[in-house]
DNA sequence: GCGACATTGTTTTTT
DNA sequence: ACAATGTCGC
């Protein structure tokens, strides 16, 4: 090796190691074998996969085509990627970074045969599979009062989840095992039919070519020497299962999880997956990483301490060398119109200091109390953006839109067939359908074929023939005129001859203005779409396109770049970070849940959902509960969250709502935080919640106040000195 | 086949 | 409260 190379590799391995703390870099460095990493919240984690992932290349010496890393969100691949790339100097296109559904359909594109599917198989989102699963209750006469489709589909999924089909279902007699299996079997008949697999088949079906082809596996696992996956307290049983069989035998695997922040259990995730790590690789080394380098000590604490009150825990503490930082502000509010005010108040007070609204996020439990939120941003006019909701590719307009596409690339696709049938209207309603199922029914064809088969022979009357006839000659039509077309010409030309978008925009409403344009939105987006190489390998651009709006159901990404305060759910914000949180509604009831609130393991699993949101907040934490609060159309009474009382008193700033005032019916008057006051040190106008400094008493938090003029007397929390009454004209006080 | 009313069930949702 | 279904009559 040249000399100059040698300095270079040095000075490579600087970057790797350098600014890591011990932990981190006994992580990064470890030998080359199993290894688990306990990453407490902002620990570094990411930081952690993306040095050890430089470290194996540069000093181990693999090849970036002999690793595999594993993340949950197309996002953290992303940003892996991108940080691994940036980190080492040069691409690497030929390392497995993605989503345990990417990585898996990208392998099923490659052994489709294997696979025993069609080389255009398409995927099937949660949506498509739950319209599918109705119309397979309605064919096996199944009463939806007594067998709702959401339960077949919850049940079909977790099968599939803990990687069984319906042969390996034992049969216990029992009416409701034995109508679920009747059904996930005439899913799987029908799935196969179509040629669609959902998203939990990517998994199962690439793990059972795995099982069932030797020669496939060990060109894996021979290829995969190291094996990285990200919040692994996330995997459910088959995607450990996955792993477990990826990994060869001279391979090796590097989890990194934190128990702690385990809030996707409900969806299969299981944490035990961490213990039974450690079981079946014993020799593998656990890191844990505790040293946070995001939040002030008072937020650490306090998260700790909620924490703390879980009983199964793995145990870590997290500590950090930051400052103490400003106390957490809780704040009572009346009702839910109080809390908003307060809370967009502390937002105009955080930003009059300097502070970008991105740095602000609130959080919430469900997504039902953004709108309120909502509306007081609107009134100040403070720029937001709400994270969730509805996805782009998830609105009606473009799954119809896509559906039509899904349908040119196979005219097998029922579920497309279905949606698009009809849509716009063109005479085939329930009645043509039902026939036209029962015909696809008995003969075991698709709806297009048994269409087709209806119109050659004439089975139905004249006029649903014709009508019949109208859709497969447009359809055909549309897609022998657009073969040659680019993507973006072609669905646009789609869009129009279908009569789509005529009838979407048919009324003029600002609704269906919205929807022309996520129309047009959508014909740009195939025009900008360019085929991934990566994940699509050679795909046609149409499929290919297909397969990444359902794999990347990316959210709208207009507007991004303004300046925004974010609202999403707890859940939303796992993985994130801001400078100030806020969190809302921390009433029982609301936040534990009370779906959740008796059984002690989801009761645990709620307590995680605090922690991860108490870490998200960097340098202040704001917590509020309405006492009063307007669900499904009644008002409720809740009390404050145990989680609440969880935290040590001393880390606390309890504001309480001001005014006496009565209840506001329909008039809102302004009172609580909002409400202006005569009282003010130099030209400030005092707040509750206000920050001001004291000559002595340092720096504290403006619980309350009264009087006015010269009589005019503040409440103040010290944070060193406990709170006091101070007569402000007095008293040496400047707000901060 | 389509539009107008009633009825229903309302946590979280990385793919 | 409210939206998203399903049922009914034309």
């Amino acid at each position: 090796m040249s000399c100059y190379k040698l300095i270079q590799m040095k000075q490579m391995n600087n970057t790797i190691t350098s600014e890591l703390n011990d932990a981190q870099m006994s992580a990064v460095t470890a030998p080359l074998g199993n290894c688990q990493v306990l990453a407490g919240a902002g620990s570094g984690k990411t930081r952690v996969l993306v040095h050890r992932i430089a470290w194996l290349i540069q000093e181990c010496g693999l090849s970036p085509h002999q690793i595999l890393a594993v993340t949950f969100t197309n996002k953290a691949a992303r940003e892996l990627h991108t940080r691994i790339e940036a980190m080492l100097g040069f691409p690497t296109r030929t390392m497995w970074v993605g989503t345990f559904h990417g990585l898996a359909h990208r392998f099923l594109r490659a052994h489709w045969q294997a696979a025993d599917l069609p080389e255009s198989f398409q995927i099937l989102d949660a949506e498509d599979q739950h319209r599918l699963i109705k119309r397979l209750h309605k064919e096996l006469n199944l009463d939806d009062d007594r067998w709702p489709p959401k339960q077949s589909q919850w049940f079909i999924n977790s099968q599939k989840d803990e990687a069984r089909r319906p042969d390996s279902i034992i049969l216990d007699g029992d009416i409701f095992t034995d109508t679920m299996v009747m059904v996930y079997r005439a899913y799987e008949e029908q799935c196969a039919r179509a040629g669609v697999i959902d998203f939990a088949e990517l998994l199962l079906r690439s793990y059972e070519v795995l099982q069932k082809h030797p020669d496939i596996l060990s060109h894996y696992q021979q290829r995969f020497q190291y094996i990285l996956v990200d919040e692994f307290q996330d995997t459910n049983t088959l995607q450990y299962l996955w792993l477990r069989l990826l990994k060869g035998p001279d391979s090796h695997i590097m989890v990194v999880g934190d128990d702690d922040q385990s809030i996707y259990s409900w969806r299969g995730a299981r944490i035990k997956n961490i213990q039974s790590f450690t079981n079946d690789f014993p020799d593998a080394q656990t890191i844990c990483l505790e040293q946070n380098y995001r939040s002030t000590k008072t937020i650490l604490s306090a998260a700790n301490a909620v924490i703390a009150n879980n009983q199964k825990r793995l145990g870590k503490d997290l500590w950090t060398q930051g400052d103490d930082g400003e106390s957490i502000l809780l704040y009572t509010a009346f009702n839910e119109i109080d809390e908003a005010r307060y809370v967009i108040s502390c937002i105009q007070a955080w930003t009059e200091l300097g502070n970008p609204n991105r740095s602000v996020a609130i959080l919430y439990r469900s997504n039902a109390q953004s709108r309120v939120l909502e509306e007081e941003l609107l009134r100040k006019s403070i720029p937001y953006r709400i994270y969730g909701g509805q996805k782009f590719f998830d609105r009606a307009e473009i799954k119809d839109a896509l559906a039509y596409l899904r349908l040119i690339a196979n005219r097998h696709d029922d579920t497309a067939f279905e949606r698009v049938v009809n849509t716009p209207t063109r005479g085939i309603g329930n009645t043509t359908l039902n026939s036209l199922r029962d015909q696809a029914r008995t003969s075991n064809y698709s709806l297009w074929q048994a269409a087709q088969e209806i119109v050659r022979d004439k089975l139905l009357s004249a006029r649903a023939v014709t009508a019949l006839q109208n859709f497969l000659n447009l359809t055909d039509e549309l897609d022998a005129n657009t073969r040659n077309d680019k993507l973006g010409d072609q669905t646009d030309y789609i869009i129009q001859r279908s009569g789509l978008r005529d009838f979407i925009g048919k009324d003029r409403t600002e609704k269906s203005q919205s929807r022309l344009e996520n129309l047009d939105e959508l014909v740009q987006a195939t025009h900008a779409f360019t085929v991934d190489e990566f994940q699509q390998q050679d795909m046609p651009p149409l499929h290919a396109f297909l397969a990444h709006v359902a794999l990347e159901n990316s959210e709208n990404q207009a507007d991004v770049f303004e300046d925004s305060v974010q609202l999403m759910t707890l859940h939303a914000a796992k993985g994130l970070e801001f400078d100030l949180v806020i969190i809302c509604g921390v009433e029982e009831g609301l936040f534990p849940h009370h779906m959740s609130a008796e059984d002690p393991v989801r009761l645990e699993e709620e307590r995680r959902l605090c922690y991860v949101g108490m870490t998200r907040a960097k340098q202040k934490l704001i917590m509020t509960f309405a006492e009063c609060r307007r669900l499904y159309g009644r008002e409720n009474y809740h009390a404050p969250s145990r989680f609440l009382r969880e935290i040590p008193e001393h880390l606390v700033n309890e504001v309480r709502m001001q005014t006496k005032i009565s209840r506001p019916v329909s008039v809102q008057p302004a009172y609580g935080a909002t409400q202006q006051t005569d009282i003010s040190i130099g030209d400030n106008q005092i707040r509750l919640g206000q920050r001001i400094r004291h000559s002595k008493f340092g720096e504290g938090t403006v619980l309350n106040y009264e009087g006015s003029g010269e009589h005019a007397q503040v409440q103040v929390k010290f944070d060193r000195h406990g709170s006091k009454w101070l007569m402000v004209n007095l008293a040496k006080l400047e707000t901060i």
